[in-house]
DNA sequence: TCATTGATTTATGCATTCAAAATGGTATGG
DNA sequence: CCATACCATTTTGAATGCATAAATCAATGA
């Protein structure tokens, strides 16, 4: 949860500068792209000149980010980015469904027409980056379309909670390739996915969230096994 | 979640000394004891003092503790103690019974005998504590044995985010007293938390943690008018 | 050749400092 | 008397400085 108040009016034009948000947002962000590696420690200086900022409000986002699980602090030598585990993904998994299963309930009940019409406007990009095997920009809308659906619950609670636990498996992204199968079937899934959302049908949409995470976990473990596999040769 | 990769053996009687971890829960201590009080300012130089560090560790930890949702951050002008609100607390309700209610399942499926018995020695001293009517007490062992429960999962994902919710909810408590019936009703509950829990009924246990938490949070929100009553008379 | 020791360098953790913003209080004018 | 403007004080946000721990690397000896 970012916790912060936005000024009563954001000054018009002059930016209201949330520098700390940046940094988190900075950070994350090379966590997510690779520049940072998972195992890796944390080089504060190179960061500092990267993002022309002292150590001091860096070293308050490496706190935040290791609160959120994303980076391990380790007593005087640091911060380094977390490695996710499959035991983790394990852990995670039912915890996730559980979230999800209560948000496709939700949705079902809340969103709004033009709510459901934005999914279907995300799920047809999306569909044509997948045709044209184009995995970053389906990874985004991908990962848009599963924000919105925790949007439309109306539940800020629910959706940063989901957030921060997406945002720990997503780490494993850049650790190795999805087969081709897995992401006609993911797909296939997000397709279900919208058909329920559609219907507003709860029941069924919780079902193939549920369905369309245990696919997504697996996945993921068998990345992380690869990656592994590859590492230690 | 705490991310921090305990020293390999922490020397045996040098104690490790995780200071950014102290200044964490001194401050919560603060927060949940009402030394901090909701919608109050921080003063860091007074807390520094206090804790006896200077104000940057100590800002570290306000930057987490908001990202936590205890503190508020305010752009220039600090941090403020969070105050919950009724509709936080309709927003958490939803999340914290599904985190339960899988929590529950879990639980009666792995709990060990050993864990079982700990948390009914729990039990009956918090019964003790509730004929004495010694609430601080009693609080305490209620805590403790929900958290036993998270513990006995062995999922400490969902242990955290379950904590992080709980948290929030204990800021409420220092703002009025609960009624006699209502604690003598959570007691009740208790009773039958540990009777399902002792029979291992996983759905018995999700349905009874279920209604005693939705009569917690009920009565948070009772809490919270009765508060924002006396204080805007 | 390799492991070990010790000196050197680097990085970390925290305190201190400094500029800018906010707060408080007084004076001024309506 | 109240509202506003102005200045002094305090507080915040971020940079810098410093002591200590860790990492690096060269030298030594087996």
């Amino acid at each position: 949860m970012t916790n912060e108040i936005s000024m009563t009016q954001a000054a018009e034009n002059s930016i209201a500068p949330p520098l700390h948000d940046e940094i988190l947002a900075g950070i994350r962000e090379m966590i997510f792209t690779g520049a940072l590696i998972g195992g890796q420690r944390v080089p504060e200086k190179m960061i500092c000149e990267q993002l022309s900022i002292s150590r001091t409000p860096l070293r308050e986002a490496l706190k935040v980010l290791a609160s959120e699980g994303l980076l391990e602090l380790l007593p005087n030598r640091g911060a380094r980015v977390s490695r996710l585990t499959a035991a983790e993904v394990d852990e995670m998994f039912p915890v996730m469904g559980a979230l999800e299963g209560l948000a496709g309930e939700i949705a079902c009940q809340r969103i709004s027409d033009d709510g459901i019409d934005e999914i279907r406007a995300l799920h047809y990009q999306m569909a044509a980056h997948h045709k044209r095997r184009e995995f970053s920009e389906y990874f985004g809308l991908n990962q848009q379309i599963h924000e919105n659906i925790m949007a439309a619950t109306g539940n800020a609670t629910l959706a940063i909670m989901y957030a921060s636990l997406a945002a720990r498996i997503r780490m494993a992204r850049y650790r190795a390739n999805f087969s081709q199968s897995r992401w006609d079937q993911a797909m296939a899934e997000h397709d279900e996915i919208l058909s329920a959302l559609t219907e507003r049908d709860g029941p069924r949409l919780t079902r193939v969230l549920s369905a369309h995470l245990k696919n997504t976990c697996e996945t993921v473990k068998k990345v992380i096994f690869n990656a592994e596999a590859e590492e230690a040769p």
